[in-house]
DNA sequence: AACTATTTATAAGA
DNA sequence: TTCTTATAAATAGTT
């Protein structure tokens, strides 16, 4: 507005934009201030800049919190209280369906019983004997499949071990081979591999069997229910 | 600012103050409206007028409770925000006990169990048939009460059916009051009375027989949890 | 931060 | 409220 006129658009050199900011904020605060004087009203104005900085203006005798306040008085009180309302109806909600869940819990862990009538109670036995049958089957099924995948295991291992029996035997035609592991770590004797194979399979399987019968997430679930109120 | 320099000092004549209070609020609007777009900006500016009326400007695709917001994450302020981020954090807390209540009870209905592994699925299942145990131990008590209370109530009728027909021999002694007896309503026979006894207590009993067995409460128990999310 | 040519805002009047 | 316009004020570019 001096020196030429200027394109209201976004002011690309930074520095020129940071001048500019700061000649104009000041102007608009005068501009803020003597409104504020000639016509006896209140004014708040909040700024930040590109950099997030925060500045603001604030009529005399007057706090940004005043401001805030009277703004939702006079807007309605929709802008946090509806909001905050709804979650406070949503927490209620929430905690009476838990209670809910909490409850049928504990029935199905046979307590509280005493709210339930005859009828409820022969649903309740009927239902959970079916559960009980689906979980045994589970079960079943998974201790099944734990020897099946042991039983391969103990193949393939039996398998390896009647090679390195038919290597070692083939070895132990050649003095050359056997003399030299004699001599070794491998303390090779013909009859302690024959009967020390079960031994071996076992501390083979201990990390894989730790591996499929941990309890971490399982375990944990069945108590996570007394977290909250 | 033109035709004449003003003093910066509440104008007296409230026409004219209203006139500029508009003029000038229009201008300061479109500094701070241009100081947004020069200087890559967020501005917002709450007026209140003598007359308490509200007016505002905000820099587009922001709103005012933003403005609030941001303010009080910059001041530092925890006017509302902790409380607001307190209920959120006891929300998403509320959500996951929930979730995980809902997962049990699907674990104690047969349901994904796909989750637990071998050793849990034996835990669960001891502790249903346990449970069972329980349910069914309480099913027979209430069963036992219910048919205690009956018998007592029969023992009753009985006791006031023998009474009646006890009244009623004494009555047929005196032919006078057989009279009145056989021309009212209650058209009395001793054999009806002695064989009707049982469909009596039938009737009698009906209404007491409905206030045990309704399922309103304990029904329904066991199928709020679908209720939120 | 200061200067100043110029643009912009606006007080008063219509 | 809007338009007009003389004039005050704001400020872009420069130093």
């Amino acid at each position: 507005m001096a020196r030429g006129k200027i394109q209201i658009k976004r002011i690309e050199n930074s520095t020129n934009r940071q001048v500019t900011y700061s000649k104009r904020r000041n102007g608009l605060f005068k501009k803020a201030n003597e409104l504020t004087v000639l016509c006896d009203a209140k004014v708040s104005i909040i700024m930040f800049s590109t950099t997030h900085k925060l500045h603001e203006y604030t009529s005399p005798n007057t706090t940004t919190k005043e401001f805030f306040d009277q703004y939702q008085r006079t807007v309605g009180v929709d802008i946090w209280r509806s909001h905050y309302e709804r979650m406070q109806e949503q927490l209620k909600k929430l905690k009476e369906v838990n209670r809910n869940l909490r409850r049928e819990i504990r029935q199905r862990m046979g307590e509280s019983l005493n709210d339930l009538e005859y009828e409820s109670l022969c649903g309740l036995e009927q239902e959970m004997e079916s559960s009980v049958k689906v979980i045994r089957d589970r079960k079943y099924k998974v201790i099944t499949n734990q020897i099946e995948t042991y039983k391969k295991k103990l193949r393939n291992v039996e398998e390896i071990h009647r090679n390195l029996l038919h290597e070692f035997d083939l070895r132990e035609d050649d003095p050359h081979y056997g003399l030299v592991d004699n001599g070794g770590d491998y303390d090779y004797v013909p009859g302690f591999v024959a009967h020390g194979g079960p031994r071996m399979l076992s501390l083979c399987l201990q990390p894989n069997q730790t591996h499929h019968l941990h309890t971490g997430g399982g375990g944990s679930d069945l108590t996570t229910f007394a977290l909250l109120e």
